[in-house]
RNA sequence: GCGCUCGUAGCUCAGCUGGAUAGAGCAACGGAUUUCUAAUCCGUUGGUCGUGGGUUCGAAUCCCGCCGGGCGCACCA
């Protein structure tokens, strides 16, 4: 079972198999192979080729740039000594172009130590390509991301924002690299919760509250009827019968529904527009209906699925070791079923139901090589479930599918994050104060900036302080919110990363010209030499984002990033300099302004011209 | 009870599917500014990786037991 809940054999690592063979042209003629592909080639090419060489960044710098553990992996199934097969591969391998000369360190690791001349080499390579060294791969699927996913009638509040920025991400992250991605946008448009908002709407609306803000009064309706319903039987009946009237086709409900999700989609828009994030598609739970009946008709037919105590169920067909079986559970007395519903006893579907809905449409619509679900964690056994329904149902499915789970946003007391008064923090509230939050600062810091372009630069400040504190940590983690840190222009932050743009920006203002066009390159210093190889790394950071739907790598990639351009920025002065040694360190800050540009893009942040 | 997940420096977190002396940010302390934005940089202090076993040349990482937290366990999604 692989961390991610990920359904059938994960495919190669693109990055493994990209060496550009069929990328389009346009960009075949800049792709950059990366030093890290380049080394483990040729590793490879001095083993036997039943091994498989990894060549990593070294873990210490004293070891040099890349090291390999190939030869202790060899060693221990030939029961050699390690040292002397590394030092055999060492005799083999043909390097001399990108390193120094390699050694045998440690119990058996072979260090590589990049040549600067190469570097440099790779600095002018880098500074013409558009894509900043990063290959479309060889061989683009079609993916579906399916993300966000917010409720009708509700105000989107802080539990959508890790869906929303996380699957933005990952599709960013796959488009650039060259797939073919669907994003599809699952809302929540359907249910029982539409009897008790239908008969709130007929009885308690106020007409003028909902022009003023339509969420705030469904919201109250809601609120309203679902307390009522709690203490009289009477009114959760009368949502009952307003439930069963919109499902059954009735005009005047299904227009109040429509009007709900047309002032819902409203603000979603508004959201989504302040957020950067589009969808190619949004089809709401309700879209697949049609299809509800048939799903489960055919689950029967086929024998998956059968009745159980008045509701139909899919129950385990005993194919794995119960301990790896979603339909079961073990209590006290053994193992017992826990089957996943697809009909209700009263004869309603349920969302396991839905989603096998949803699955069917997108084979036909799109016939995508993947679908990733990007929820929260809570989620699993179901996903667990549905693949393995979805598996039973179309065994002759290659269709990867992927559970891309996160973990909870809490507050500074370690509970979910909610207001002082405990209510669930409104999205665009939140995105208000993060605004206003950067305002702030950048009033204290900068006072020259003319009103509006402080308020442009805010917006991109807090948006992308937001974003990046969801993307930094693992996101299988639990993380705390918090103004101060995220806000914070020192550490690890968005700011902290906008602010080595802003800088390499205003060196070219105040410089009055654009890169140079060098012909050469002369990497003197560490801090020069650092740079460039960390810029040159981000081609082989990227790829792995979607290995595991990662993010976080490429957060802390920029990071290092960011740390490598200041530090050469302290101790290399690049208008004071002359000649071509200026020209080169304009180059470098140019292609460091172009990375950080790029990649904190593809985490949906901005980066503004000055701060 | 069962399952999933987490437990790493005072705090917040990384740790790339077994590699070298476990890293970063914040906080604390000490330095650097007639400057291309100090919104920065450099340095110091700080960890029995919850705990006990196991696997092996080698474990924060894999396996088993225990302790503690979060979440989930058929008609909500």
């Amino acid at each position: 079972m692989l961390q991610t809940g990920i359904c059938a054999r994960p495919a190669i690592a693109p990055w493994r198999t990209a060496f550009c063979k069929i990328c389009p042209r346009a960009f075949y003629r800049f792709t950059m192979e990366t030093i890290q592909s380049l080394l483990q080639a040729r590793v490879q090419a001095a083993v036997p080729g039943d091994w498989v060489v990894q060549v990593q960044p070294a873990a210490d710098r004293r070891f040099g740039d890349y090291q390999t553990n190939i030869a202790m992996l060899m060693a221990r199934q030939q029961k050699a000594n390690p040292r002397q097969v590394a030092q055999s591969i060492l005799e083999r391998i043909a390097v001399e172009d990108l390193c120094f000369p390699p050694e045998v360190a440690g119990a058996g690791f072979l260090n590589f130590k990049v040549r600067p001349e190469f570097l440099a080499a790779r600095m002018l390579d880098l500074s013409k390509d558009p894509r900043c060294g990063i290959g479309a791969v060889a061989r683009p699927k079609k993916m579906v991301v399916d993300f966000s996913s917010p409720n009708v009638a509700k105000p989107m509040h802080v539990g959508h924002i890790r869906s929303t920025i996380l699957g933005d991400a990952i599709a960013r992250v796959a488009e650039f690299l060259g797939h073919a991605v669907v994003r599809d946008n699952h809302i929540g448009d359907w249910g029982t919760q539409f009897g008790m908002l239908l008969l709130g709407w007929k009885r308690e609306l106020d007409p003028e509250a909902l022009q003023r803000d339509p969420l705030s009064e469904m919201e109250r309706l809601y609120k309203l009827v679902s307390a009522r319903c709690k203490e009289d039987p009477a009114t959760l009946e009368a949502a009952r019968e307003e439930l069963v009237r919109l499902q059954g086709g009735d005009p005047e409900n299904l227009g109040f529904w429509k009007e709900m999700i047309r002032l819902s989609q409203g603000q979603f828009d508004a959201v989504y527009g302040r957020l950067g994030v589009r969808f190619d598609v949004t089809l709401g739970e309700s879209f697949y209906n049609a299809r509800l009946k048939g799903v489960v008709q055919d689950l029967c037919d086929r024998g998956i699925a059968r009745e159980s105590e008045g509701a139909f169920c899919v129950f385990s067909d005993e194919s794995v070791p119960p301990e790896e079986d979603p339909f079961l559970i073990r209590d006290r007395e053994g193992w017992r079923p826990n089957p996943a519903l697809v009909q209700k006893s009263d004869g309603a579907a349920n969302y396991t139901t839905t989603d096998l809905a949803t699955l069917e449409y997108r084979m036909e619509e799109w016939n995508p090589e993947e679908i990733v679900y990007v929820t929260d964690g809570r989620q699993q056994l179901h996903f667990r479930q549905l693949f393995a329904v979805f598996r039973r149902w179309k065994p002759g499915s290659t269709l990867r599918l992927a559970h891309v789970w996160f973990g909870t946003i809490l507050g500074p007391d370690g509970k979910p994050f909610k207001t002082r008064s405990g209510e669930t923090v409104r999205l665009s509230e939140l995105l208000d104060e993060a605004e206003e939050r950067a305002g702030r600062v950048l009033a204290e810091k900068n006072p020259d900036l003319p009103e509006a372009e402080r308020l442009e630069i805010a917006r991109l400040i807090g948006l992308g302080a937001v974003k990046y504190a969801d993307l930094l940590p693992n996101r299988q983690s639990d993380y705390v919110f918090s103004w101060d840190k995220m806000l914070s222009f020192q550490g690890n932050t968005a700011p902290y990363l906008q602010n080595a743009y802003v800088r390499i920006r205003s060196i070219f203002r105040k410089a009055g010209c654009g890169v140079p066009q060098c012909a050469a390159l002369d990497l003197g210093t560490e801090p020069e030499r650092d740079l460039a190889l960390k810029l040159l790394q981000f081609g082989e950071v990227l790829p792995q984002v979607l290995d595991d739907y990662r993010p976080n790598l490429l957060a802390n990639y920029l990071f290092e990033l960011a740390n490598a351009f200041h530090t050469f920025y302290e101790a290399c002065p690049v208008l004071k300099s002359e000649g071509a040694l200026r020209e080169g360190r304009l180059l470098l800050c140019d292609n460091a302004a172009r990375v950080l540009q790029c990649g904190l893009g593809l985490l949906g942040i901005g980066v503004p011209e000055r701060m």
